[in-house]
DNA sequence: ATTAATTTTTAAGTAAGCTTAAAAATTTTT
DNA sequence: AAAAATTTTTAAGCTTACTTAAAAATTAAT
């Protein structure tokens, strides 16, 4: 299977988590920088692979074949970005950057071996889970996104998801980082945009969901 | 540029290195696996990048700039050869497919980093020699064929050059491994093969120049 | 030095993965 | 509930990297 094959299908598990499957192929054209009829004829041929189910003006829903598919993808990626980072002294935004390319790269076989060699992390660097070589996520998420969380309240941070680097440079700057703590003193939401007080620090989170802190309460 | 363009500028360089400037399409086709038809389309092509000279019908040659692609490539393949060779337990046929394809997804940056983290290697694990992130290779490279090895004397292993499984298996079953001892004792030539018995074991080298073991004389 | 064999080139065609433009359907706004 | 805006789909076309088949040139054999 090719790379835009691998990467169609990654992205409508990725939308679909997040967005409550708003998997549309305009949603997919967007995280994936083509155009609508270009995320259209993929969706059709996938379907044909019993990758997909397609049925038109409908969300795009993955077959089990396919999220199995997205899943594999998704291990690589993470297992890469737990690699790198745990040798090379780069930044996350970096070693995302790298990952994004081998992850298609990758025999199940080197998959493993990296795994093994991490000591079968459950974690990458940004606090996403790795499923396990059969494609199962074990890890219970009970995580919040941080433009959710309530004044007054501690909290871990337990992902950092973004595809963008100024949002990782902001990050490394204000010491927003998977594991750390983080107290919400005060906050300010309306459709656009939340404003929060962390730590005496002020941040602005947009909501366009391209780049969101997820966070767990801290008993 | 793509991949397709990074092997056809490989595999000239590789050629050319071995079997003395046979670098014309049908050549450089066999090497990839693809027709002959395809490598004059595509010679054409890099002659507009300036990647190499094309003139009808003679040998393909690397430009500066095709020789500086081929090297970065190279540097790429044998750095991970040595990494990955170095962290898993895996065959070095193993860790050549894999290296086949990373290589292709690295970037300079990474490329140093792993560079780095090695203490900056000279040779992979096959005994080639690793050009530097200019793209030179400092060292100078004395070996001879096993195949033009004398009988009597004593040789070390610098090099194996393989694409094939089979010959890696049966360098490992033989104790044909890089920086290994070996002694020709006898040794038979013809156009087709060349038979050699060393260290006590008699192995035959076919001469279709797709595997090779390089020596150099212990002094 | 011809003839035969091989290789290279040209020509035409294909599949993948895109594009833009316009038609059709859906969704949002008023 | 109509009108306006947006999204999805269809259609036609492009580029890359191949293919096969046949013509042209080169190389090898007699």
């Amino acid at each position: 299977m090719s790379v835009a094959i691998e990467n169609f299908v990654k992205a409508i598990y990725k939308n679909g988590k997040r967005d409550n499957n708003d998997t549309k192929p305009g949603n997919i054209a967007k995280e994936l920088g083509i155009s609508n009829a270009a995320a259209t004829d993929m969706a059709k041929k996938l379907a044909t692979k019993d990758l997909l189910n397609y049925e038109k003006y409908q969300p795009l829903q993955l077959t089990e074949k396919g999220t199995k598919m997205a899943l594999s993808v998704i291990r690589k990626h993470r297992l890469w970005e737990a690699l790198l980072f745990k040798m090379f002294d780069m930044s996350l935004h970096d070693i995302h950057r790298e990952a994004e390319l081998l992850e298609h790269q990758t025999s199940n076989f080197l998959a493993d071996k990296i795994s093994e060699y991490l000591g079968n992390p459950k974690f990458d660097p940004h606090g996403d889970p790795i499923p396990n070589a059969k494609g199962e996520i074990t890890t219970k998420d009970t995580s919040i996104q941080l433009s959710n969380a309530e004044e007054g309240k501690t909290y871990i941070i337990s992902r950092l998801m973004s595809d963008d680097k100024e949002f990782f440079d902001f990050c490394a700057l204000n010491g927003l980082k998977y594991g750390n703590t983080l107290v919400v003193s005060k906050q300010f939401t309306n459709n656009k945009m939340t404003q929060i007080l962390i730590n005496n620090n002020t941040i602005l989170l947009n909501q366009d969901f391209t780049s969101i802190i997820y966070v767990n309460e801290n008993h």
